[in-house]
DNA sequence: CAAAGCATGTAAGCAGTTACATGATTGT
DNA sequence: ACAATCATGTAACTGCTTACATGCTTTG
């Protein structure tokens, strides 16, 4: 899928301009896109000529006009249709993981410090999802059904850090007994 | 990261050909790609140009002549500094989270039907990894530690969809809550 | 005086995808 | 007759990334 549902999603909301919508992306867990202006500012242009936005330009004097974009009846068409449509697979990249594939070519000191290291930016992680879920993000007015969906969505991306933590941690043991 | 080092991986089990790779792609599970022409005939050229393998052809009677690609000590020497430089967090790219994320708006029904539809995928997904797993991946004489690897990054592959799976029918009770 | 925030955008590139192209051989 | 296996490769595309470019204002 490409981040085009994920920014009509934030405009069935209320309307928001590029700059916002690029700090929503930055303070919502559990979307994995970086929220580059390229992407952003690149797809609202493509929901603008295709009519699933409308643009309202707000000059100001000293810094670039604010360029404000609202959903359309046929925005939220689009995002409807989409909802209701099914969903690929999630697919977990995990760059540990090929690593570890080929890893008994290392020294047990270099497996074990191998999995250490991937175990402490992984425990880093946690207490970044879980400090950012704390802080929570702004919507507005929302229902309690999303809220609840919402919490449930960054406990899941939580969990799924702590289970890949977890994992670690049980691999060391395996490894280590292989060490001496 | 780039599917690279895997075939630096596969190759420095033995010689393969672009053909025989792809194979190891599609049979592995907890590989991400696809395996597909373009990357595995792409790479191979480009490890051959840089001397990290080095290349026999092997013409054939009837049939395009074999490419076989043997690793060298160079690309043994990538393949190792690779594997012990720091991994990037893993990331995870669901696109049921991001519908969930506004599915609020749909009806009770068709949010039960899209969440029963994203079981039901989840449930044949389980299978299937548990399927290949059992059939096991053809590898040449592997020693124990590897294995035990293997299985452990197995093991850990089907653990994830089995959670999200656990995680979506725990969402339909919260979901189905709220129907009434 | 520097950093962060506001606000737009572009250039260049990487990694990956599907689909196409060729063509013989073997099994159902 | 049709599909699968063997075996190579290319074309066109999508989605996403980092880094660059501009320039004013507010806060520490």
């Amino acid at each position: 899928m490409s981040i085009r549902y994920a920014i009509l999603g934030f405009l069935s909301w209320r309307a928001y301009t590029g700059y916002e919508l690029k700090k929503c992306f930055a303070d919502a867990l559990s979307f994995h896109w970086s929220g580059n202006n390229n992407q952003i500012y690149g797809t609202l242009v493509s929901l603008h000529k295709e009519g699933a936005v409308t643009l309202d330009i707000q000059p100001q004097e000293k810094l670039p006009a604010r360029k404000v974009y609202t959903i359309t009846e046929s925005g939220r068409q689009e995002l409807k249709s989409w909802l209701v449509a099914e969903s690929e697979l999630p697919i977990l990249r995990s760059e540990f993981n090929v690593r570890l594939a080929w890893a008994c070519g290392l020294s047990g000191k270099e497996l074990l410090e191998m999995v250490g290291s991937y175990e402490r930016q992984l425990a880093a992680q946690v207490l970044m999802y879980k400090e950012k879920a704390r802080r929570g993000f702004q919507a507005p007015d929302r229902t309690d059904l999303e809220r609840r969906l919402w919490n449930s969505i960054e406990a899941h991306a939580i969990a799924f850090y702590e289970r890949e933590l977890e994992w670690v941690v049980s691999l060391k043991s395996e490894v280590g007994e292989n060490k001496e």
